[in-house]
DNA sequence: CAGTATCCAGTTGGATACTG
DNA sequence: CAGTATCCAACTGGATACTG
């Protein structure tokens, strides 16, 4: 159990469960629907599997989550308590978008990034049969096994991979991480980004008009910016 | 600077803020109107000087906090990023008092109740000329020292004092740290804690009356507990 | 798949004392 | 008043490997 801040105050004994490390980020992948732990560990990938086991057990003993076993499988979901965790965490999104606009070259992961991006495809808006998209990442910083990714839309699937999946290619983006990140976050509007050239599209006519609509972007990306009063 | 979770995510970027020991309690004292080192202090006396300072100074470098220099004397504000967490506090405050009702021993705290009871008190109920509540706390747990409290009003000024200020006593209250605790924050209703004998009046007569409309509560203790479907 | 086990380096923050 | 300085014990959490 978290310790005391020896206060009986509500916000206190709220944090007392929240403040740790990690803790938020595994109640965002719960509320994103994540139900096992490594469908879990794909949203926090840099917390290791014995601090993501001590975080959700501690969740547990809180009230916060729920573990049952499912057959052989065992699965996490919110509580009623966990549940009502949704509008602080949106809350904390929104917050965090309009006022920590600075990301570092840590902030940035291409993985994440695309296992983002391949959660929220507009299905609707992709033509039947077989779609490809490949993103290719011209970073220095980005490894080169990281530079490029593809994401393959048929039927009602995506899959995402970080080889070619060996298909043709409907339409590339050349781009950085840096600039699709801040694009998939709202930060830069799809067309100033095509149109200052930090992304470029090759590839069938029809699939460089469609792209924007076929991504949705981050649920936060419409989040209204503070506005700067130049000084 | 706080450790980076390596995530692009605004929660995660909000949290990196955030998440630290103390940091939201801080926010909460200047939300409370705290403005100075040692006013902060009292809200959060548990923590060491030198990690209010190291806070201060992280919220101020992550622009939540203002720090200004007011002749000699220096005060903390918070920005107008800081004053947007307003609703997330309230709503963490308002989710621990709906999920986390079990208060610990370590978390009753004489100094902070009565601190934060003098803080509420309705000037406009209280009558004119000096009253003086006294409350007693019958708990073992509670040092000999933090047993009586004083509350003197006289115009518009409210005094603490943990020993006799020598005044006469309008009215005392006999009670358990824990009972006035939960009186405080909704947990339990004025009338039920009186029924219940777990709050005992002496002293004059329409001050017995009067006392609940004097102490004006927790702002949170209004909020709606979850209604617990019996097992 | 769903974790545990172990180890250890690094950090945190509590206690205490001190300063301009 | 508004902090710094110092010390150190304890805890945290990262890395890695392993298990039923």
């Amino acid at each position: 159990m978290p310790t005391s801040y020896g206060q009986f105050c509500p916000v206190a004994k709220a944090m007392e469960v929240l403040d740790e490390r990690w803790t938020m980020l595994v109640i965002r992948e719960l509320m994103m629907g994540s139900r096992h732990f490594n469908a879990l560990r794909r949203g926090v990938p840099k917390m290791s599997p014995a601090l993501l086991s001590k975080r959700l057990h501690m969740l547990v003993r809180c009230g916060v989550v729920e573990r049952h076993r499912d057959g052989a499988r065992i699965t996490y979901h919110l509580t009623e308590a966990g549940r009502e965790l949704e509008p602080i965490v949106v809350a904390l999104g929104r917050w965090g978008i309009r006022w920590i606009d600075q990301l570092g070259e840590e902030d940035l992961d291409p993985h994440l990034l695309c296992w983002d991006i391949h959660r929220n495809i507009d299905l609707e808006a992709v033509p039947d049969g077989r779609t490809v998209i490949c993103f290719r990442f011209s970073d220095n910083a980005v490894a080169a096994s990281a530079r490029a990714w593809w994401l393959v839309i048929s039927g009602d699937a995506v899959d995402v991979c970080d080889f070619d999946p060996g298909h043709d290619v409907t339409v590339t983006v050349d781009t950085t991480l840096r600039a699709l990140t801040q694009v998939w976050r709202g930060d830069i509007s799809w067309p100033a980004a095509v149109r200052s050239g930090l992304l470029t599209l090759r590839g069938e006519t029809y699939a460089q008009r469609a792209l924007p609509r076929w991504l949705k972007l981050s649920s936060l990306a419409g989040t209204p910016r503070p506005v700067r009063v130049p000084a």
